[in-house]
DNA sequence: CTGGGCGCGGTTTTT
DNA sequence: CCGCGCCCAG
């Protein structure tokens, strides 16, 4: 039996379809088309997989039907088809896009998977991954070949074919965003690939040039966004319908992996004409330009009208890997071309398709002679002539023969078919009863013999990503700072100028010269994520094992190493357990309670106190606040009881034990700290300095600590920049550099940045090392919900739009340099912000990940790391990091600088660290910078309208482009509220 | 000791 | 607005 199979649509629930893609108005339409096997489309998107639970069945081997109380019973086709008949088949198309090889890739692939429990796993598992609720076809920032690996892992019979693959914006091929073989997107995964799709701008005779495609079968389907287009390309198939059956039939058809005991086998395809797709040529839209391969050269790929780059089409495209003069060669199953059923009628009766007479026609035709691919395909012209005008019969006739005239489509535009010239159709009424008497060809004739030629799989492309600068290259500060081994070493550092560069080429460079064995190295950074950074960068530069001698650490973790040596020194006894914040507040409450101690403020805001004083090492009688005092050492009274030492212990116990062991300290130094190197310096607090100077030398050989003033955020966490700017007086044959060169932003950010810093700047002006710039642009909208959408369609605009709607109204491409999803990141002061902001941009499928501070359960289930979203966070967060394009949100007055409830005036100091904050904000953008702010923001469920920074007008005008849609409306009574009275 | 209700306060974060 | 922390009742 043979049957037709459309194995790629879209439901309702993918964006620009119509509201008819529903089950039974598909089951209906495909009874209408004579589709027996029908694509699903969108099982990720929640809705659309439960109306599948619910509104299908399973049948035969993997697929389903529509349950018989959704059938309509008045679709009488003459053939015995109808809806009972009609298959579907479980599939999704999803939209890869990310970076690969130093390029934006933008890749649709499609999925079928044999059953509903597959699905199901498939999709709680691309749930983690991205957001599949807002699109039918969603957008995840992974990589092709790990969408594919996924897709294995959840069960080896689901399958993948790479959509229309030479459409210009998202296909594998594409001109825009794809690769030049499938082998370069696939890589080791690429023999899991035994098809393609060619999409409706190109036919398999076209596809046949590359022979790198020839062990491809290649599949047509109608990617269709409403019903009634419904196998407008189709394939077909003969034998028994079933999952396996049309999987394996179209894997034979490959050549990939023949198999014998086929249940069914792939007969071809049904095709439009390939000039009718919408990028079959090139062009440009916008100018109505339109031309062929030759002439696009010619050009230089330049519109002649405006300058601007055209859309490369898939002629191009295929022209450009093409290695074979025809494609017309023996041994590829064969296709037929074709037109919509509507379309003839609606050229044989001089009129529009979408006309009523037409339709009329085409009901009734369907009535008469059955379903429509039937018709179109294998149907008689004479039986066709008995029912129907001989001109549509003609018509067909012109169709299935080729003889027909085609405008080419180009750049996102559909081509036109014309079937009859001027006066075509009345000449032909004339001569009518001549033509009758020649009968077509039979179309089985077009059928292909089969042939059994073997071409081995081109071996793998290894293309590199783009290395890094090399590790040996320093500027000559960078090398003053690497290279001064006799006095203490103060690097003033400022932001993008190779901070931990300079840090671990000094490591690689003392050992390398013999100053010190790795063992006696010391590295002490704020976090984990820092050291790990620290210690794999150490491994590239030297052995792995030399580097894995070097200490590298927390200033806890190292805290946590003195006790341990005093220890087994016998001088410090107890602290078996470190308690995190939680515990070891549980425990201040339990003191407080057996001590009988009422506390007003509450035991947290008591314990933060304790925290600080613990930080500063004041101790318990020193305090001002005698209640304070007391409740410190009822607390460290019952830590110790408990043999428990917090955070804070860790640094505060080492620091004593130091200070009254001068003998243990000088033992300790010698072993393990005769270089001392500090990481982040500006943010010690008194603890951690005293803990440095108590492991260095009296004169401060061998230490080296690096850091920005500049860039002293955690103050309210007892981090205290004095003791960086003091350096030099409690060492003053110290050796002070400053890193001045710039490598991350351009000129404009770094100008506009240090302005911020106003008077207070520390460092010496930065030298960009950059030549490329652009204005930052400041842009004020009305709230929130629009301040999320300018983000949000600014990356989408950036990447050269996500979804084909977009770059078919034609507003993506403007600002396109190839950025991926990871290469954005949104700022905010504070998570409030934050939340409001992912709630908004949830519903416009870019893929976003939050990066938050992590319960350790959180991180069990923690980001697929191969995942590329555009990055979330607090610019607290953002330290050290860069990215070349940066938002800044809320850049309000009372959020950046963060006004603070009650505040009746702000501390000057306080000031400085906002300030601060919002220039290490901006130095993290290297190419773009954008300050976003909302006039009314709701903060706390109260909605509060807002000025913008203050902080934004110290930055000179000539820097910034302002963008304020507000300003053009009319005023409002300007209504100024305290955030959070 | 557990649960529900109420009232208030609300940055930034690492170990 | 929402979550917590505290208090009181059972």
């Amino acid at each position: 039996m043979e049957y037709f199979a459309d194995l790629h649509i879209h439901s309702k629930y993918s964006i620009a379809t119509s509201r008819d893609c529903n089950l039974v108005e598909l089951t209906r339409w495909a009874a209408l088309k004579g589709i027996r096997v029908l694509a699903t489309g969108d099982f990720t998107h929640p809705q659309w997989a439960s109306e599948i639970d619910e509104m299908l069945e399973e049948t035969e081997d993997g697929l389903l039907r529509l349950k018989d109380q959704y059938i309509e019973e008045n679709i009488d086709l003459p053939g015995g088809f109808g809806p009972r008949e009609v298959r579907f088949i479980l599939n999704v198309e999803i939209s890869s896009i990310y970076k690969k090889y130093g390029s934006a890739r933008r890749v649709h692939n499609l999925i079928f998977v044999p059953d509903r429990e597959t699905m199901r796993r498939l999709n709680s598992r691309l749930d983690r991954i991205g957001n599949i609720r807002s699109d039918g076809r969603p957008i995840l920032g992974l990589d092709s070949r790990d969408l594919l690996e996924i897709t294995l892992e959840t069960n080896s019979e689901s399958f993948m074919v790479p959509a229309h693959i030479w459409t210009p914006w998202f296909s594998v091929l594409g001109s825009k965003s794809g690769f030049d073989s499938i082998e370069e997107c696939f890589g080791d995964l690429t023999p899991h690939i035994f098809a393609l799709e060619t999409g409706l701008s190109s036919d398999p005779e076209m596809n046949r040039r590359v022979g790198s495609l020839d062990d491809y079968a290649l599949i047509s389907n109608s990617d269709t966004h409403s019903p009634s287009k419904l196998g407008r390309e189709v394939n077909i198939f003969d034998g028994k319908p079933g999952y396996r059956a049309i999987r394996e039939a179209i894997r034979s058809s490959a050549r990939r992996a023949a198999n014998d005991a086929d249940e069914a086998r792939f007969i071809g395809t049904l095709e439009f004409f390939p000039e009718e797709g919408k990028y079959h040529l090139d062009g440009h839209r916008k100018c109505s330009v339109r031309m062929d391969p030759q002439e696009t050269e010619k050009l230089g790929k330049v519109c002649p009208v405006c300058g601007h780059a055209l859309t490369v089409g898939v002629v191009n495209r295929v022209l450009e890997l093409a290695d074979s003069e025809s494609g017309n060669r023996p041994g590829f199953a064969p296709f037929w071309r074709m037109l919509p059923l509507v379309e003839v009628i609606a050229q044989a009766m001089d009129s529009r398709p979408q006309s009523k007479k037409v339709v009329t026609v085409y009901h009734e035709l369907l009535r008469q002679l059955g379903p429509e691919l039937t018709i179109l395909w294998s149907m008689d012209l004479d039986t066709i002539s008995g029912k129907a005008s001989p001109l549509i019969a003609e018509a067909l006739r012109r169709v299935r023969s080729g003889d027909v005239s085609i405008q080419p489509g180009f750049d996102g535009e559909y081509g036109t078919v014309t079937l009859f010239g001027a006066g075509e159709r009345e000449k032909f009424m004339g001569q009518e009863s001549f033509l009758s008497a020649q009968k077509p060809a039979s179309r089985r004739s077009m059928t292909n013999k089969s042939s059994t030629k073997k071409k081995t799989i081109k071996t793998e492309k290894t293309v590199k990503e783009n290395s890094q600068k090399s590790e040996v290259e320093f500027n000559d500060q960078q090398m003053v700072a690497i290279t001064t081994f006799d006095r203490p070493v103060l690097v003033q550092a400022g932001p993008g100028t190779g901070k931990t560069r300079t840090l671990t080429g000094r490591i690689a460079r003392a050992i390398a010269a013999g100053t010190a064995e790795p063992e006696q190295i010391i590295a002490v950074t704020f976090t984990r994520k820092a050291a790990k950074e620290v210690q794999e960068r150490l491994e590239s530069l030297m052995p792995a094992e030399t580097a894995q001698k070097c200490w590298v650490g927390t200033f806890h973790q190292l805290g946590r190493r003195i006790l341990d040596h005093f220890s087994k020194e016998g001088l410090f006894e107890g602290g078996q357990s470190v308690l995190d914040k939680h515990q070891a507040l549980d425990l201040f409450r339990q003191a407080m309670k057996a001590a009988g101690m009422k506390i007003p403020g509450g035991p947290s805001a008591m314990f933060d106190r304790i925290s600080l004083l613990k930080q500063n090492l004041v101790p318990p009688g020193d305090s001002e606040d005698a209640d304070l005092g007391r409740a410190y050492s009822i607390f460290q009274e019952h830590m110790l009881l408990n043999g428990a030492l917090d955070l804070d212990d860790l640094l505060l116990r080492p620091v004593e034990l130091l200070k009254s062991n001068p003998g243990t300290a000088e033992a300790f130094r010698g072993l393990f700290a005769r270089h001392l190197l500090v990481d982040e310096f500006q943010d010690v607090n008194r603890a951690q300095y005293e803990m440095i100077r108590l492991l260095a030398t009296t004169d401060g050989s061998g230490l080296f600590v690096i850091g920005d003033p500049d860039q002293a955020i955690y103050g309210f966490r007892g981090a205290d920049r004095k003791f960086f700017l003091r350096f030099h007086d409690d060492y003053p044959s110290a050796c002070r550099i400053g890193l001045v060169k710039n490598y991350r932003s351009t000129g404009t950010i770094l100008k506009a940045a240090q302005q911020v810093l106003n008077d207070q700047r520390e460092c010496e002006e930065l030298i960009p090392q950059r030549s490329a710039d652009s204005s930052i642009k400041i842009v004020r909208l009305p709230n929130q919900a629009t301040e999320a959408e300018f983000i949000s369609r600014t990356i989408d605009s950036a990447i050269g739009g996500v979804s084909f709607f977009s770059l078919d109204s034609g507003r993506a491409g403007a600002l396109h340099k190839g950025y991926g999803f990871r290469d954005f990141a949104v700022l905010f002061r504070l998570n409030a912000v934050g939340d409001a902001l992912e709630e908004a941009l949830e519903s416009s499928g870019i893929p976003f990940q939050r990066t938050k501070r992590q319960s350790p359960e959180e991180e069990a289930e923690a980001f697929d790391p191969r995942v590329e979203a555009v990055t979330l966070m607090t610019i607290h967060a953002a330290k050290g990091l860069e990215f070349p394009v940066v938002f800044i949100a809320g850049c309000e007055e009372g959020i950046i600088p963060h006004i603070p409830a009650h505040a009746s005036s702000m501390p000057s100091q306080d000031m400085d660290e906002e300030r601060r904050l919002l220039y290490v904000a901006m130095t993290r953008a290297a190419d773009e910078l954008f300050v976003t702010c909302a006039a009314l923001r709701s903060l706390h469920g109260r909605s509060c309208e807002l000025p913008q920074s203050h902080f934004l007008a110290e930055m000179d005008k000539s820097l910034c482009e302002f963008q304020d849609p507000l300003a053009k409306r009319k005023p409002k009574a300007p209504r100024q509220c305290n955030l959070f009275s």
